[in-house]
DNA sequence: CATGAATGAGCATTCATTCAT
DNA sequence: AATGAATGAATGCTCATTCAT
């Protein structure tokens, strides 16, 4: 079991990686910039409290995901229809990004950068992966329920991904972008992509 | 001027870098990587070409954008409409990367990941805005001409690099994939999506 | 604050630097050569107790000019005149010779050979010229006093710490140099060379 | 035999090699800095003239000192006394630095900074030595001749030439330096220092 | 628990020198 | 005679990690 104090100071480094990672990239998130950030008075505590650089950026990815999933979950199950669901997803991941900027930006460039010594993606892959396969699965659903069309659901979910993932880039790139303009426009660009053909 | 020798050796290097950077990732691509798998003698040789490892970078940047640039615009330049010249370009696009995956890999992965001491973007801003910024135009245009639904243009050009960036993303984790399906579904995603609605 | 440790450290880093650039010179006094006389394990060491090779040669200066600050100011202060202060400034140098010639042949050569990248004194101008301006500043004092000729008082500051460093670069090319005998002359040297021509 | 072209491509290389020596110092005077300068294509041809940066040391060292010799010497053997010739001496050194001014710089710093593996001097011992040696014969003459006081030749040749090299040095760090003023005070020292006490 | 000291591998870069042409 | 390409050792420095206290 883990003690208060030590729980304690795994968020405070949680958090200075945090903001290291999204201020500096991953490539230059050290143990001392990070240790400075966070007022420590020695790199070697963050190895006192994590096995590892590998268990600090994993501890990071789950945190960030968890908060994450809390706070989409629910507002796509208080909808009706998968496309309402889809609507949520979509209209959530933005609302998310607003509030939790450096997060999700630390967390995108972990998913891209930290890998293994043979070049493989540590976290990237299957954490990535898993959200993929549910989203494909939820959107070959709604097409079986006759909601959307006919499109390639893995596909389809690959691009609503990559949507996401561009929008918090461009986030990520200008703090003062108007979230409100992307969360309407991309909400417009799903379902025009996504829903059945009208019969003229 | 620049000898015949040099020249050959800058481009082994630069695709030897190509290849590291595409497989290990940007931050593990250290000249003696790089070195090891073009086969040199030492890294100094590589010092010895390149002013340092920015320029390596930036002969990355630069010779395969120009590369996806040679490809790209003239098979847009051959359609007749807005409409087709989107077309051809995501299409285009998707050609590309079938036949340069590795280079494209890369070129996200430097652009991505390749940052000042204050962590600012080395290469990412400046060239991703410009052709943003082409893009944009290029979509108002289109609307203009009364092709295009009413969007918002900056955010429609963000979206459909953001997409050419996911099925390349998908690419680099997948070699395997199947880019037929997703060019197919792409082009049918990016038409729907800026189409003028239609009057039933 | 310091550490004890931490001072410690620094200290035999500090002595191991001034014995290597005394016996090799500063040109060749690499962290590697310091480190091996200091018997670290790595020169990885030096870096993380001083923050680069200009704060390790700066420590060098400060604590050597302390030194011998401490040792020739209060032997002049004892002295009741201007002429009986130059001859104790002389001789007090050459007796600190004797007892420090390491630590100063490593500051002369500090002095002579750090540079920066375009060429200019890192260490040199400062320091010496202070020094040169207060001996000025003295000399113009003895000569209001009317216990000095009329010499420029400049110029007779930049012969007598050059008859000073000369005693000591002969000293360093010969440790078992009789530094009595050029104490003696030295000081019968400035003394002819300072006093009011005597009347006949 | 050395062929026209050697001959002045050395010629070349040694002045380019002052040139940069004075400029930044023995430490940064690296071969492809000195090519830079002479306007070479690579290093490799300083290596095809010069058996190895010693040697070219070497040149430096003999070319000046030869200049230096040729200019000093006949105005010393055009003097009736020995007192006259000291003070010849003097006036032809400082005489010859205005014009020589960076060749001299170039030759001390390698006097001081060049040195072998194991930290002894290369050039500065042997030549330094000579010198210093036939200046003390020479004041031992001038002594026996009755024409100066009885001070320890040796330590009184030290003195000159500290003085001497101290008027370089000044002059090195500050090109526009009143030589004027200098050489008049130099002799008027020295002569000083070693004229035979007045009867009063 | 936390600290600061220490380790040793790895980094990009500079260097004098060699060599084929 | 000259060139430019190549070599490999050495440089100062940063890094994650370990460990005694």
């Amino acid at each position: 079991m883990r003690t208060f104090t030590e729980t304690g100071r795994r968020a405070q480094i949680v958090q200075a990686a945090i903001e290291t990672i999204a201020e500096l990239g991953y490539g230059r998130a050290s143990f001392s910039q990070i240790a400075k950030r966070a007022g420590l008075s020695s790199t070697g505590l963050i190895s006192y409290h994590f096995a590892g650089k590998d268990e600090l950026m994993s501890e990071i990815v789950t945190e960030v995901m968890g908060t994450f999933t809390a706070f989409v979950l629910p507002r796509m199950q208080a909808q009706d229809t998968k496309a309402d669901e889809l609507r949520a997803f979509v209209e959530s991941n933005v609302d998310f990004m607003r509030a939790h900027r450096t997060q999700l930006v630390a967390l995108l460039d972990i998913m891209a950068s930290a890998r293994r010594d043979d070049g493989s993606p540590l976290h990237g892959a299957g954490v990535a992966e898993a959200d993929l396969a549910k989203l494909t699965e939820f959107l070959h659903e709604g097409q079986q329920a006759g909601e959307f069309r006919q499109f390639d659901p893995r596909v389809m979910a690959v691009a609503i991904m990559s949507l996401r993932d561009g929008v918090l880039r461009a986030l990520a790139a200008d703090p003062g972008l108007d979230l409100d303009v992307y969360e309407r426009e991309l909400v417009a660009l799903v379902v025009l992509a996504t829903r059945k053909e009208l019969q003229c």
